[in-house]
DNA sequence: GGATCTGTCTACCATCTGGTAGGGAGGAGT
DNA sequence: ACTCCTCCCTACCAGATGGTAGACAGATCC
């Protein structure tokens, strides 16, 4: 039989480090969740940092599914949009550290963000055609596609994560929120993205 | 003579803070950038939490006496928000590490957060009665002022700090790249919130 | 039953962290 | 000349941190 351990302290420093961050996260206290020693830890990771990587992995790869179920599930056009904004929105209520790790990669720089971005790679281009493709067919508004790939990221993860900016401007971060917020994103790229109706 | 000391130590620990976060910054690495002992940042903020307070309020009035002077020298209407993207933009070549300071005072969480946003609460309250008017006038699209904030926040702020994700999406972070994604920003904006032309 | 391997532990360790105690140089006030 | 105040320093300290060394229990193999 092998250890599932690996495993457990791969999910409670996910857990931990998508919350408290990375370096504010220690393996003393990773460990202590598990009811482990620290030095448990460092038998199956040799360093934080290895565990770090193995953390991004994990992130990346449930990242990865969860959007592809989505995809899979969903239709053609807009509705590809709606469907993974959708299934972000669902992420961040059923797994907010998942979310959290994102940003907090994306902070770390490299080497952190680098494999976390290699690693979910195949779906940006995916995303990148997808969008080039309802342009091209006039069906959404004309812009760089990486460009707005990173603003749609920008916009949807910051509706989420950022908890404190939502207190700023006057909207209490609770689970009915959470409906209107993706009600009021999905119509905000909506105006952005959909191309205006041919007037002809 | 008074010392300028202290404003020193809060230039250097801003710098630090936006760039390799709070846990990430050792006092020590704060006095190694003045060459002084840390001893002295200790004698003029009596913890590591109140020079975080002070860089706080160092970086809240900074980017709020940006904006003021964007918003004071711009015209009515869209050019409003035109002017405030600039600036952000502006500030984003100049002085990343402010940028980087916000995102940090956002994931740190209270009692930094809440500091952060009390500070710029009244740019935050005009910002969002000014969109609501537009809204009111017919120029703009009805949306949540506050979410519509918050998503303008984010796409602008993930536009100037997101390098990593930047280089996912095949845009390498120059000077070049920093006048396209003002431009792409401003474009998306202008669709996401222009109302269209009045058909009647 | 002995040897070996696996997984977790206890016991340390060096280094770094924020923070305290207190000294001393030099200017200002009297 | 003396004292006081301002400002920065050296010398420490306790606790936390990432990491190493090695013991030990239990399973597995021979």
């Amino acid at each position: 039989m092998v250890s599932d351990t690996p495993d457990r302290i791969v999910a409670a420093a996910l857990s931990s480090f998508g919350t408290k961050g990375y370096e504010g996260t220690s393996l003393d206290a990773v460990a202590a969740m598990l009811e482990i020693r620290k030095q448990t830890i460092l038998y199956w990771f040799p360093s934080k940092e290895s565990l770090l990587e193995a953390v991004i992995t994990q992130g990346a790869t449930e990242l990865a599914s969860a959007l592809q179920d989505a995809l899979d599930a969903a239709g053609e056009g807009w509705a590809r949009v709606d469907a993974v904004v959708r299934s972000v929105f669902r992420l961040s209520a059923r797994r907010p550290e998942l979310l959290g790790l994102v940003r907090e990669a994306a902070r770390l720089g490299p080497p952190a963000a680098t494999q976390f971005t290699t690693a979910i790679a195949p779906l940006v281009r995916r995303a990148s055609e997808f969008l080039q493709a309802e342009m091209d067919a006039g069906r959404m508004r004309r812009h760089d596609p990486g460009l707005l790939l990173l603003a749609i990221y920008s916009t949807v993860v910051g509706m989420v994560t950022e908890v404190e900016v939502l207190r700023a401007v006057g909207e209490e971060p609770t689970a009915r929120s959470l409906v209107r917020r993706r009600a009021d994103v999905l119509a905000l790229l909506r105006s952005a993205l959909l191309a205006a109706p041919d007037p002809r």
